[in-house]
DNA sequence: CGCAGAAGTTGACGGTGTCAAGGGTGGGGC
DNA sequence: GCCCCACCCTTGACACCGTCAACTTCTGCG
């Protein structure tokens, strides 16, 4: 924290802004003078406004992979469980970078390589979870599909809670960690072992 | 379609451009002078440029409770594969509406009572098929939860496939309907009778 | 006929992203 | 010791955007 240069300053408050207000009124300019500097010196860090949201993204994908394998080394008994609050857990503490990540206009992650790669990073924790889960012999549609499943819920119930109308329909959240388990339970994907 | 008054035209063109582009980047002025109009003529129809999205958003969740209506109708003996497939389709084949429904940033549900109803109007359709699946002596706690957990998947599936990295993770989508019905199956879902 | 209201036009203002050019400063080679 | 250059930042300008305000044009109705 002690060299805060212009370049970590700007990110940091552009990634506060985010995740109370969006990504879309952010100002390049505002961000600039409230950091005290002129309003063309951030250029000097990031090529353009999607440089910004690039560099948002990839510090994202590197702390959401992380914080899912921490997440499975906790809790290695209920591994799907885990991944599914490890990433609403993230999505919720860290709404900047989340925001950010999955809208392609913003980021254009398919633009630089770098930012591809640690994507990549981020989703193959998922996959390769889902692979140990149904075992080798398991037929890949078997596998794409139940990817895709558990992807797609931790991501809706993700988005949902942060700025959907979820909690305004489904009642208050008192505890999150009983709602992603129950949610979990509900769906058929947890604990699988239990199922049958 | 005969009228086609500015209003409409405005409306439509907005559509199909967030459809291609997303919502950030349209221009109030660019969508009046294509339309052969005057930068402030669209200012007669609407307040505001939240005043367009608030209207995208209305006929969206118009469009929305039909098409899971109708396909309730249509495969009533699978009901829930009925709905997910519902939303799922509607948000592919309505992009340009799916994409400002769930911004609240952009078109403030909360702020207009006409709005928040057709929006409430939608997710009924799925929060009431959830209590009738599970019949009336559930706990409030379980429907929450399944509900929840039927919302999360659809539209997570639904935002990962419109322009998330999920098929370029799973591999192309030959049959967008096998799919919906793979992660249906997969998640523990659908088609409940048939697990026990 | 008169007029009121809707529909559309023109002009202006502040704010924003971005391009272009300039300034100042510290360090390394001669 | 001096010069030069790379780096970081500033200043100024431009086009575009959303929005406010005032003006014109048209239309229906007493």
């Amino acid at each position: 924290m002690a060299p805060t240069s212009l370049r970590d300053t700007v990110l940091a408050a552009a990634v506060d802004y985010i995740a109370d207000n969006g990504p879309d009124g952010l100002s390049f300019r505002q961000v600039a003078i409230a950091a005290g500097v002129s309003h063309q010196a951030p250029y000097h860090h990031f090529s353009d406004r999607r440089g910004i949201f690039q560099a948002i993204a990839a510090e994202g994908y590197e702390l959401f992979t992380t914080a899912m394998l921490e997440s499975l080394a906790a809790e290695p008994d209920d591994p799907t469980t885990a991944l599914l609050e490890a990433y609403v857990n993230f999505a919720l503490d860290h709404r900047g970078h989340f925001r950010v990540m999955f809208r392609p206009d913003l980021c254009a992650i398919a633009d630089s390589p770098e930012l591809q790669r640690l994507a990549d990073g981020s989703f193959d924790v998922l996959v390769d979870h889902v692979r140990d889960l149904l075992g080798p012999k398991a037929p890949l549609k078997d596998i794409r599909a139940r990817a895709a499943a558990m992807w797609s819920l931790a991501h809706g119930l993700s988005t949902l809670l942060i700025d959907g109308p979820l909690e305004a329909k489904i009642g208050p959240v008192s505890s999150r960690r009983a709602l992603i388990r129950a949610v979990a339970e509900q769906s058929g994907l947890a604990s699988p072992t239990k199922r049958r």
